[in-house]
RNA sequence: GGAGGGUUGGCUGAGCGGUUCAAAGCGACGGUCUCGAAAACCGUUCUCCCAUUCGGGAGGCACAGGUUCGAAUCCUGUACCCUCCGCCA
């Protein structure tokens, strides 16, 4: 949620930033209105509450009394509705884009910030990681689709220790850093993935649901990492938290069909080591840097080529103020494709879950929350089938997970 | 799944229908003292609304309803935590 103060002191300034990032502007004056008439009302009713008090003083049966608590219970509905319909309103206003951030419409328009390692030239025709995997009998959508449906796959053998492997790189790679490994539970209450951002129904739709629970699958361990600090005041002397989190991640990708769907690049479940930090204000930008970095040193361990994309004010979705990819190249596709995220959400999220930090002048304020990928392990295996393939149909294991996985390469005689 | 017990400000913890407009302690912050620090002493330390200078008012005791002139306190429902039993990886 964004301040209502900042909405209320500088409307011109929200507008701006809503309408940068494609959202409707015009949800600041609804906004405006609705905190109007809640105010008024606040006032009306204090006053009869005020008079209740005072009658209530007497200590005794009064038909004034019963009167004023009538005209209390009368307006109190009135109250309560209209503050409902501020807080649907105020979300809908995303989170403003950092200043630093492209100003841009669209993917389209996202900035190319680096670019590292060389996409390799094949002297033969690369297959793609369906075909690869198939052959080697390491990956089968298959037996994905007849169990649990389209987009769901099944690993075997050395696919399902790839897996495993780029699991404990990351967090040995991670926990040498500072970040404090954790398995998270995948499912989480809707405070927490609606909180985050992670909706359940409409045109972007991303979490599934359990019947008659509140509860829904995760779409990323960003969202119980989150939850967990909810409604904690922390002392900035203990900032920054830094976590490594193990989970598997749910996607409905309602309406996500392209040509760069299919396989491993778009699936509805899939395993990710995801960062996560929560910081003082002031040091937000830095940790979104070490993020970033932390993001390149994995991706340059593991040999592939990629390019690190900062997504303009357009692209940034509703929680980011600033937000960076890295895109891995992926050779059948002969471009970059997506692999990691990186997010600095200021005190966005903050303000949703209520999680603030008690400075050492003894104020409190919300304190700022950044996530990253460290490994997510459909598309990391994708762009590593793709990179590493020999001529006859065998992968190269990256030398980085040959200690995880004992062996150089996968083939089949 | 069954039976009990519990949930109070940053923390510990009183209160169990009207001198409590949430006691007390701890911690934190500001001040006095000091060359400086510690100790001691004084003050501040949930949220919102109005005035925005002194201040005034309302709400808040897991959450949502209800009873009452008046609810942290009584009633109902829900969530979570603890103990025991059952079932089970």
């Amino acid at each position: 949620m964004i301040d209502i103060k900042l909405v209320r002191e500088n409307p011109n300034e929200v507008k701006k930033g809503i309408a940068a990032k494609g959202f409707d502007p015009d949800t600041v004056d609804d906004v405006l209105a609705l905190d109007a008439k809640r105010r008024k009302l606040i006032g009306e009713l204090e006053e009869l509450r005020a008079k209740r008090n005072e009658i209530a003083k007497a200590g005794k049966v009064s038909a004034e009394g019963k009167a004023v608590k009538e005209a209390i219970k009368a307006r109190e509905p009135e109250l309560a509705k209209t503050e409902e319909e501020l807080g649907r309103t105020i979300a809908q206003i995303p989170n403003l884009p950092s200043k630093d951030a492209p100003v841009g419409k669209n993917e389209k328009e996202n900035v190319e910030v680096r670019k590292w390692g060389t996409p390799r030239k094949f002297d033969f025709t690369p297959k793609d990681h369906l075909e690869l995997g198939k052959a080697l009998g390491i990956l089968d959508f298959d037996t994905g689709a007849k169990v649990a449906g389209s987009q769901f796959y099944f690993l075997y053998r050395e696919g399902a220790l790839m897996e495993l492997a780029l699991v404990r790189y990351a967090f040995d790679l991670l926990a040498r850093e500072g970040f404090v490994p954790v398995i998270t539970p995948d499912v989480a209450k809707s405070r927490y993935y609606l909180g985050t951002g992670y909706m359940p129904r409409g045109n972007e739709a991303q979490t599934y649901t359990l019947e008659g629970e509140d509860l829904g699958l995760i779409a990323t361990a960003e969202v119980t990492l989150a939850g967990k600090h909810a409604d904690e005041v922390i002392p900035e002397g203990n900032l920054p938290f830094k976590y490594i989190g193990y989970s598997h991640c749910f996607r409905q990708e309602a309406g996500a069909y392209g040509k760069y769907s299919k396989g491993l690049y778009r699936v509805h479940e899939f395993t990710k080591a995801e960062m996560f930090v929560y910081c003082a204000p002031e040091e937000s930008e830095h940790m979104h840097q070490l993020l970033l970095s932390m993001e390149e040193k994995i991706y340059q361990g593991l040999g592939l080529p990629y390019r690190v994309l900062e997504m303009c004010t357009g692209d940034l979705g509703a929680m980011a103020a600033r937000k960076f990819d890295i895109e891995a190249w992926m050779p059948t596709r002969g471009e970059y494709g997506e692999v990691t995220s990186t997010s600095n959400c200021t005190d966005y999220q903050a303000r949703n879950l209520n999680i603030r930090v008690r400075r050492k002048g003894g104020a409190v304020g919300y304190l700022h929350m950044l996530n990253g990928t460290a490994i997510a392990t459909s598309r990391t295996p994708l762009a590593i089938l793709e990179n590493y393939q020999n001529a006859d149909g065998s992968v190269n294991i990256p030398e980085a997970l040959q200690p995880y996985m004992g062996l150089k390469v996968i083939k089949r005689e």
